[in-house]
DNA sequence: GAACAGCCTGACGCAACGTCAGGGTCAAGC
DNA sequence: GCTTGACCCTGACGTTGCGTCAGGCTGTTC
């Protein structure tokens, strides 16, 4: 098959396929005497690869260090497509229901507050996220545990888990709230629980991990972002009482 | 609220509010003395509105014509953000489905034809044309008879219309295979199906306006990739007919 | 009053193409 | 065998939506 026919097939353009031929993210596998691009079924297989790692919003780059990986077979792809769509269709699902709840509010004649109407927006771990964590950690003992226990997730397991940690977060946002400061007694404990959450429904969380993931929350902004819509300040704070709690273990 | 609050909040960086502010899209309501920007709480308002249709694909330049459409009120915004995002809500099931659908291929050892794995990236109309459309449209009478008639279809009448759209669709692409020329008696017969259905399911669709719908489909990539995908040469064939016919007619 | 986080305005960079420009190629029809 | 029109090629520049410094003011805190 010659570009345009591919193009078509596809739905996208010739200019989209010779780019990728271009970037070496899928050169046709052979080429007519006169410079005519030849795409091999092989080739449309990639393709299609392509274009539903793209759908999920990944860079170019990284569908090409994906798809050029040995040790990822067909399956270990599909599998982590289908879990990259159902986060999404969770999201939408989360979205339209923000919306309909908007809607039904203002039927009523009332207005929502800002930090609930941005609420959506927040409950994030998006597709992007979930690549680049697995990029991160990938290759660690806690990543495959966490993997490990999470696939074995029921959705009423999810959902005691974000109860869970919720709770936890609240009593954060309470002990900021109240003045406490973030190294006492009190902050230190929420730490703690905090790190043995973590250690039940994900990975052994060592004292030292967790003092890591204090101080990401406050040099990422994406962590950062997420527990300052909770309260503002919160970032520092629970980073501070987690790196607090650990030194304390330690 | 200064920037760095309103970014937090709404989960974006402050440079992506000073971009915002630089275009015009959403300019804080005040400065203090010195020059810091100030967001009030419409702005916040504004920039929720923003984030939801940025999330849905719009580019920003059509984001800020829709919020700056004194006609379009908050309600009708809302109201086409639910129809959009459930449309996505459609679109990802449909690719859940899809990728379910070839992992279990996968295990029984069989695999699916290239036209069957690019299925689901076909059945378009996404986001993006939707509002090119009513941006192209909008203001006709054929538009808003069918912006009334759709409104009132349940899911059992667009499971009915796709069923009859389907099978126009297989008629022309029969008499194409069967070599029966587009401006043939029988194509043209299919041509009229095609504009009676229309007629019936959308609005009142002249000889004229059919004939206009017919130049698109090879002028328009978008649509003459919907129909080459199913099968190579149908866009030209349908127009042809279509055009055909619109002049028999007149 | 010094330190440090936070804000400002340029200005350049980048990804993923869109969009010509200028020029060969292929199939069909005369 | 020649034209015509659709299709293909390779540059090369343009666009969107920000990211990422750089260089400099502001505001709070100890």
């Amino acid at each position: 098959m010659n570009v345009g026919q591919v193009a078509a097939l596809a739905g996208v353009t010739v200019r989209t396929l010779h780019h990728y031929d271009r970037i070496g993210l899928l050169s046709p596998s052979g080429r007519t005497a006169t410079g005519y691009r030849q795409y091999s079924p092989s080739d449309l297989d990639r393709l299609h690869q392509v274009l539903l790692y793209r759908e999920l919003g990944f860079p170019l780059e990284e569908v090409a260090t994906l798809l050029d990986d040995p040790a990822a077979d067909p399956e270990a792809h599909l599998r982590r497509q289908h879990r990259l769509l159902r986060d999404r269709l969770d999201r939408t699902s989360a979205m339209v229901a923000a919306v309909e709840k908007e809607m039904e509010a203002r039927s009523m004649g009332m207005s929502l507050t800002p930090e609930e109407r941005f609420e959506v927006f927040g409950d994030w771990l998006p597709e992007e996220y979930a690549a680049e964590a697995e990029e991160k950690w990938g290759d660690t003992a806690a990543w495959a545990q966490s993997q490990q226990r999470t696939r074995a997730m029921t959705k009423d397991d999810w959902l005691r888990v974000k109860a869970e940690s919720d709770a936890v977060e609240r009593r954060f946002a309470e002990a900021l709230h109240a003045g406490v400061p973030a190294d006492s007694e009190r902050a230190m404990d929420a730490a703690e629980e905090h790190r043995q959450q973590i250690s039940r429904n994900f990975y052994d969380c060592s004292p030292e991990m967790h003092a890591g993931l204090g101080r990401m929350y406050v040099e990422d902004e994406r962590f950062t972002a997420y527990y300052e819509r909770i309260a503002p300040g919160l970032a520092q704070y629970v980073s501070t009482a987690v790196q607090a709690n650990a030194a304390r273990q330690g």
